[in-house]
DNA sequence: CCGACGTCCTGCTAGC
DNA sequence: TGCTAGCAGGACGTCG
């Protein structure tokens, strides 16, 4: 769910909360996380304090002064929020971390997609999320990036659902970017030219700066980190706008499915290339 | 090796 | 109005 727009909210939001903050009490449901919260880890946080907050692709790790580090994933339905003790506790928070101080930082998970584990500092943790991970959006190299994508028989959105060959582009903003670059999604990557590979490029810097911007997109679950919604959703120009008028054109927006999600395009502002422009 | 597809889980809603 | 099949923003394992 939460792609990298909504990943880098959610850790700006809880910056400025958690930050500073020791650690005093832990508490885990009894409900079994696909990742079950091992009760071992309780005492090896309780105490710590909170050094840094900080984002991978789609993965949010909190820094302990011991060294330790908590590892996130939201998954489709994951929320971090700060709140009150005293507030009531929602349906689906699997863990929550006291701060002693009229505060708590809540995992809450409704699908259970979602992560929360504890690194100890003797582990790499590297070794647990840079290897499924190509670069941040910002730090794609056209030329290398080009190279892999020309690798690929899979269609461009398959590519960019791909965390290896890009940290962070989920379901929406493929879409949205693919739309931006004007380039359709069933293009396959051995067809890419380097001056489509660029324009893809720019696109996805373009429409994540944009996103986070707006604080991401609130579909349905999706909150940051203190409790407010995205709103750009009200900027996206494809995704869930099938059988509306494109934007550009007026062309009627498509969707299909195609690797094995939902993918909305517009057939007249992404057009098939021509086997002659396909060369 | 690569790519397609099923699976984990719950809740909402489109369509009958 | 009420019910249910199908779908939902992700990641990973398995299979061909």
């Amino acid at each position: 769910m939460p792609e990298l727009p909504e990943v880098e909210t959610v850790v700006r939001d809880l910056r400025p909360m958690i930050c500073g903050r020791r650690i005093t009490s832990v508490t885990s449901s009894r409900k079994r996380l696909r990742l079950p919260w091992r009760d071992a880890w309780n005492e090896a946080i309780i105490g710590q304090r909170v050094k840094a907050i900080r984002r991978r692709g789609k993965w949010i790790i909190v820094d302990l002064n011991s060294g330790d580090r908590l590892l996130a994933h939201l998954g489709m339905t994951g929320q971090l929020i700060v709140a009150a003790p005293m507030a009531p506790r929602q349906a689906h928070t699997h863990l929550v971390f006291g701060f002693g101080s009229g505060s708590e930082l809540r995992f809450r998970d409704v699908r259970r997609f979602g992560s929360v584990r504890l690194v100890p500092r003797t582990q790499d943790i590297d070794a647990l999320i840079e290897e499924k991970l190509g670069p941040e959006p910002w730090d794609v190299a056209t030329e290398q990036w080009h190279h892999d994508i020309r690798r690929s028989r899979r269609s461009l959105k398959a590519i960019l659902l791909d965390q290896r060959m890009i940290a962070g582009v989920g379901n929406i903003y493929a879409d949205e970017s693919l739309f931006v670059a004007q380039l359709p999604p069933n293009q396959r990557g051995e067809k890419t030219t380097l001056e489509q590979t660029e324009r893809l490029r720019i696109a996805i810097v373009r429409v994540l700066d944009q996103a986070i911007a707006a604080r991401g997109s609130t579909i349905r679950d999706y909150i940051g980190g203190s409790g407010l919604r995205g709103r750009f959703q009200m900027q996206h120009q494809v995704y869930r706008r099938a059988g509306k008028p494109c934007v550009v054109c007026g062309a009627l927006i498509q969707c299909t499915r195609m690797a094995g999600r939902s993918t909305h395009w517009c057939p007249n502002c992404q057009p098939i290339a021509s086997r002659r422009t396909n060369k």
